[in-house]
RNA sequence: GGUCGCGUAGCUCAGUUGGAUAGAGCAUCUGCCUUCUAAGCAGACGGUCACAGGUUCGAAUCCUGUCGCGAUCACCA
């Protein structure tokens, strides 16, 4: 029990034996640095309840709660703010019940399942920084809600049909040479983006032609060759056509290979793939039985609607006047699929750009007209575009940054430091390699993952990513001071004695420490893997500041450094089990 | 133009249902490695919380309006 809901039941009695009145919620807060005291009650909520000067009626509850509750030792009113005091004795109990419980920070199983939906690249080019974003986040999400008990999904939708996929594999046809990822030692996903920035700039320099032979820009951009020949492809692949299902199939392939390898070197993983070319004609009875059922209406010409102005939006095309999908159709379809396919799940997380925000505003309002219980429970990971200095990310013009290559770079700088540091004596080649990516990719991920989702980020590849302060690296670095600890200490029974006597910093951290499952808690429920971030950074501090203030080793007796010890054992079990939320590792040594 | 999101220190960001004198990191400046890892610690400097009203004991937080930035408003995905 959290001590909020152990002292919200004493106030209650407090306030009932001193005014005789009920109240239904106790407000708390931390105490403020600069006053005495371990949490604090504001007072000026009961003023509602109790009439009388709010200094007072603290004093009253102090002094109620210091007789009649063991566990609270002092108080102290200023304003209308009643700052309590626990006995150490409350801490160090605390601290017991943490000392041997590896699984701190999970919650109980609440029977809740849900879809986790993350990525979602498209088959032409490979990931860049904007995937990025969304795979930490739809990762970290899926983490959280582990760690919060519910039993999760995770999958994606892979975009390999269209026009855009047929762009690349015609640029290959007539520009490639047979190249292959074997014959030229690129990475699949690398090769087939190239011939996609191949079709674009080939077809620009047809466009230009026209132009110059006369014709109008709009219609040279409709009716240069090779736009026609992508149109035809796609014709014949949508046909069947065995060569160009073949050749698709084939550089698919090679795009899968190397977005498996960017998914490993990154650390995240999925359960399921969906692909839209198995999704895309779904969704199409379901619109004939919303027709039935009234959700949808045809209009003269055959095309089908769901009028959402009642719900303050638009009316909405579902299904085209020839009867073919839209993008809505098949997302409704591919909806419903999934919860076949995983009949447990209750509920869905959809990680897209904020671009799409009225895409699934609509989408999660028809599949709730239709009538889906789980509808209830879908959400929309919603995250703002990452930028350059330069402006927006473009892939067809080559201004990206790509995934494998900020990777290898964040890699790089932790080798840099690390060198400068010297701090590795011992560690093989490997080790030490092993060690770099781990460091680089935990800044990367802790920077990403520390900002709210809904903000646009500004990223500088020069100069966005640090090492020191608020940073992944730092929160590694703790985790690593400690370990030293724990080498040096030895196996052993931490249990608390009641000798020792707490000091403000060896509170805090307990204090801390107290929250985390709320915190997990409260970050499920919001989404919101930067509540894990700047948590975890927060107890770094309190413990960087006990360790470089407070001799462990050197304490005044033994069951002092024992404490000490076991402090930082819990503390650097509750950093991993954060970094674990993040997707992050920790490191033994750094 | 309608709708949605954002606007907090020079820069990057916190700020938990409205609570005490708005907090961190980076940058700048001071100290601290002969003792458990200095990717650290201790401190200084830095604010009209975009602006204007309103709601109340109390507003960065809630409401209204204005300004700025972004997204979106396709029989594209």
């Amino acid at each position: 029990m959290s001590l909020e809901q152990m002292l919200t039941t004493h106030v209650k009695t407090a306030v009932k034996e001193l005014y005789d009145v009920a109240v239904d919620t106790i407000e708390f807060q931390a105490t403020r640095r600069e006053f005495e005291g371990d949490i604090t009650v504001v007072v000026f909520p009961l003023l509602r309840h109790v009439k009388g000067n709010p200094a007072v009626i603290g004093q009253s509850i102090g002094d109620y709660l210091v007789q009649h509750v063991d566990q609270v030792a002092a108080f102290n009113v200023i304003k209308g703010f009643l700052n309590i005091s626990m006995q150490d004795a409350y801490h160090l109990s605390f601290y017991d019940s943490l000392i041997n419980n590896p699984d701190y920070g999970n919650l109980p199983v609440t029977g809740d399942s849900t879809i986790v939906e993350y990525a979602s690249p498209n088959t032409n080019k490979p990931l860049h920084l904007g995937h990025i974003r969304n795979v930490l986040l739809g990762y970290s999400v899926a983490q959280i809600l582990k760690a919060a008990g519910h039993k999760v999904y995770k999958t994606q939708i892979i975009n390999d049909r269209g026009i855009h996929i047929c762009k690349s594999m015609l640029a290959w046809e007539q520009f490639g040479n047979g190249e292959t990822p074997e014959s030229t030692g690129m990475k699949g996903d690398h090769l087939v983006g190239k011939y996609y920035v191949a079709f674009d700039k080939a077809y620009k320099a047809q466009i230009a032609e026209l132009v110059e032979g006369g014709m109008d820009q709009e219609k040279a951009k409709a009716e240069a060759p090779l736009l026609l020949e992508a149109q035809e492809m796609l014709r014949k692949w949508e046909g069947g056509d065995p060569e160009t299902v073949a050749l698709w199939k084939k550089m698919n392939s090679w795009v899968y290979d190397g977005f498996e390898v960017t998914y490993n070197d990154i650390g995240v993983d999925f359960d399921s793939y969906y692909y839209e070319s198995n999704t895309y004609l779904l969704g199409k009875d379901v619109i004939e039985q919303g027709l039935k059922d009234k959700v949808f209406f045809k209009k003269d010409d055959g095309s089908v609607w769901c009028d959402l102005t009642e719900d303050g939006l638009d009316e909405k095309l579902v299904l085209r006047s020839d009867g073919t999908a839209v993008y809505m159709t098949q997302d409704i379809g591919t909806a419903i699929q999934r919860i076949k396919d995983q009949p447990d799940a209750n509920g869905m997380i959809y990680t897209v750009g904020n671009e799409q925000d009225y895409h699934f505003k609509v989408l999660f309002l028809i599949l709730k007209k239709l009538g889906f219980s789980w509808a209830e429970n879908l959400y929309h990971l919603s995250y703002g575009m990452v930028d350059l200095p330069s402006g927006k990310m473009k892939s067809r013009e080559g201004t990206v940054v790509d995934a494998d290559d900020l990777v290898a770079q964040m890699a790089q700088t932790a080798q840099d430091i690390s060198k400068d540091l010297g701090k590795l004596d011992g560690y093989s080649e490997s080790q030490k390699e092993e060690l770099y990516s781990i460091i680089g990719l935990g800044a990367l991920k802790y920077f990403i993952l520390k900002v709210d989702p809904k903000k646009r980020i500004l990223f500088d590849p020069q100069a966005s990513v640090d090492f020191q302060g608020n940073t992944g690296p730092f929160i590694q670095y703790t985790y690593a001071r400690i370990q030293a600890i724990l080498r040096k200490a030895g196996d052993q029974d931490f249990s608390a004695s009641n000798e020792v006597s707490l000091l403000d910093k060896e509170k805090d951290i307990l204090k801390h420490l107290q929250v985390y499952p709320s915190t997990v808690q409260q970050a499920a429920q919001q989404h919101s893997p930067a509540l894990i971030a700047n948590y975890t950074y927060d107890l770094v501090r309190l413990y960087n500041s006990f360790f470089q203030n407070i001799s462990i080793f050197g304490a005044e007796s033994e069951q002092l450094t024992n404490f000490r010890v076991g402090l930082s054992k819990v503390v650097g079990q509750t950093i991993a089990h954060g970094c674990k939320l993040l997707g992050m590792q920790v490191p033994e040594r750094m």
